[in-house]
DNA sequence: AAAGTATATAAGCATATACTTATATACTTA
DNA sequence: TAAGTATATAAGTATATGCTTATATACTTT
């Protein structure tokens, strides 16, 4: 049962809020696209700042945001710092993201037998 | 595969932009759990604003972004406007949002395999 | 050491967000 | 019809966001 007014609850509830927060952007989430497709597999900062038409700071910011809200990881390599899917917490963000939507259809189904 | 820099693309990314933007808020992350956990099926403005402490003109703003992302619907009933889950939508929006993890997740193991 | 390249940070600006109080609208009910 | 109740909207304010230009930092390479 989820208890919503506890501290576990608030504290888990505001990581969720910055994971959604840095995905709600159209920007980071073309980025994200770009990554899951079969395109490319990790990007730099210039690379981005030449994709998306922004100026090479904006790209930085755009990619520290997802960086701290554990989406991506950066890993120099030579000359670039590229940055990646974070697996590991990716997992956790998507269940936390399922785990709602699944709750969500589980009482709306359980509301739909009760009208019946 | 997912083509990036098409209009359709675009256009599904924005429309994906407003429910993510819609759920990054505290407070309606807050309701979301409530109305998805067994406590309450629906809830109306005056509800919402006793349970999350804020004014009655707050809560009826958090309620018509909810709505207006196609994340709840409003009914009324009686004196009050209940809202709850547009079942349909979330679908939408579940599917939307696993699809990206999916792909990330395929992305990430592909990387993996690759490593080798 | 100097110049070049990649990234990060600082500062500023326009717009968006989240709240507030005040007021309007729509119903009910005494 | 007047008062009460529920919700929505308007207007204002403080803070956040997303961008810009300018500058700093960290490496490389001549």
């Amino acid at each position: 049962m989820l208890r919503i007014n506890s501290r576990s609850t608030l504290e888990s509830t505001e990581e969720l809020e910055e994971v959604l927060k840095a995905l709600a952007n159209v920007n980071r989430l073309l980025l994200i696209y770009s990554l899951a497709s079969g395109d490319m597999n990790k990007i730099s900062v210039t690379e981005m700042s030449q994709k998306m038409d922004i100026t090479q700071p904006a790209a930085s910011q755009h990619l520290k945001i997802l960086k701290n809200a554990n989406i991506l990881v950066a890993k120099k390599e030579g000359n670039y710092i590229y940055y990646k899917f974070n697996r590991r917490s990716m997992e956790k963000h998507q269940k936390r993201i399922d785990f709602l939507f699944t709750c969500a259809f589980s009482k709306c189904k359980q509301l739909e037998k009760e009208e019946k």
